[in-house]
DNA sequence: CTCCAGGGGTTCC
DNA sequence: GGAACCCATGGA
């Protein structure tokens, strides 16, 4: 049974202060791909082995167990992570308003968040995401956690562990139509399986070994591996994405992020990333 | 049919 | 370092 067909809880919800973050807005912006609108203002979405149905009212966050149950510390401990609530982004949209360029993609999406979301999770999609398109990785990502992910509580799939993952080869993998990507997805499992990458050493490396760490696995290259730092580790400093850099810094940056973004690129860029895909 | 989608590996120079 | 080329897939 999926989260479609689930009756949606809409009792006792957990409320969290929205902060001006726009919830569908950071939801769909083509950071995360395990979220989808099942109502009109309800989303709900998988993250690590949580399931959640959330919905924006103003500026609160109601959040609700996918499976009824009653949220504990941990959970609000867990989703104010994900979705950076601890941090001044109406600070940090004054100093980005500094630049005239980056003020203009602010203000186009101003409720866009950078999330926090669960490591191996974003290592999977954001290597499905290279060379493809964000309803193609939504749906790849969304077999690899169906046809080999633990089912949860709610009756949602969470995605396979790296142990798991680890046993397979590239044609237990043909039913997701990957495509090359699925070797990648296995030798990537195979080393944090091993723990020749593993988190916690990623979390307390600097951003160039940080990367070089993840640029082991075959198929990471500096794009995925600075995805996963800015999507997971929220390294909001980290330096921009190549593919980014072609479309459009180049073209309407000329190549430099705006000064104002100093030690926020990573933020800044997913501001300009909501803009360019809009008017480029 | 062709073209492309938020790349990376390989193979050159 | 950088450029050219290949990689598999499905949607437009």
């Amino acid at each position: 049974m999926g989260p479609d067909k689930m009756a949606v809880q809409t009792n006792n919800p957990l409320t969290l202060g929205a902060n001006g973050m726009n919830l569908e807005d950071t939801l769909f912006c083509g950071q995360s791909f395990s979220w989808k609108k099942v109502e009109n203002n309800i989303f709900h979405g998988v993250a690590g082995k949580r399931a959640l149905f959330a919905q924006q009212q103003q500026d609160t966050l109601l959040l609700w167990n996918s499976d009824g149950s009653q949220m504990d510390a941990q959970d609000i401990a867990f989703w104010n992570h994900y979705f950076a609530l601890d941090l001044d982004y109406f600070l940090l949209k004054e100093k980005f308003s500094r630049s005239k360029r980056l003020q203009q993609c602010v203000q186009f999406a101003p409720g866009v968040r950078v999330l926090r979301q669960p490591f191996f999770d974003t290592l999977l999609c954001f290597i499905i995401s290279q060379n493809n398109h964000i309803p193609r990785i939504t749906s790849i990502s969304q077999r690899l956690r169906q046809d080999f992910g633990p089912r949860l509580n709610g009756g949602e799939f969470a995605f396979p562990s790296a142990e798991t993952l680890a046993t397979l080869t590239t044609d237990d993998l043909g039913s997701l139509r990957a495509g090359f990507r699925a070797k990648y997805l296995i030798d990537a499992a195979q080393k944090v399986a091993s723990g020749q990458v593993s988190e916690e050493e990623i979390a307390a490396l600097p951003n160039d070994l940080a990367r070089e760490k993840l640029t082991q696995i075959y198929g990471v290259g500096t794009k995925v591996a600075d995805c996963v730092l800015l999507y997971s580790f929220g390294r909001n400093d980290i330096v921009p994405m190549d593919v980014w850099m072609k479309r459009a810094i180049e073209k309407q940056f000329r190549g430099k992020m705006p000064l104002a973004a100093k030690g926020y690129e990573g933020i800044a860029q997913q501001f300009i990333f909501c803009w360019a895909r809009e008017h480029l």
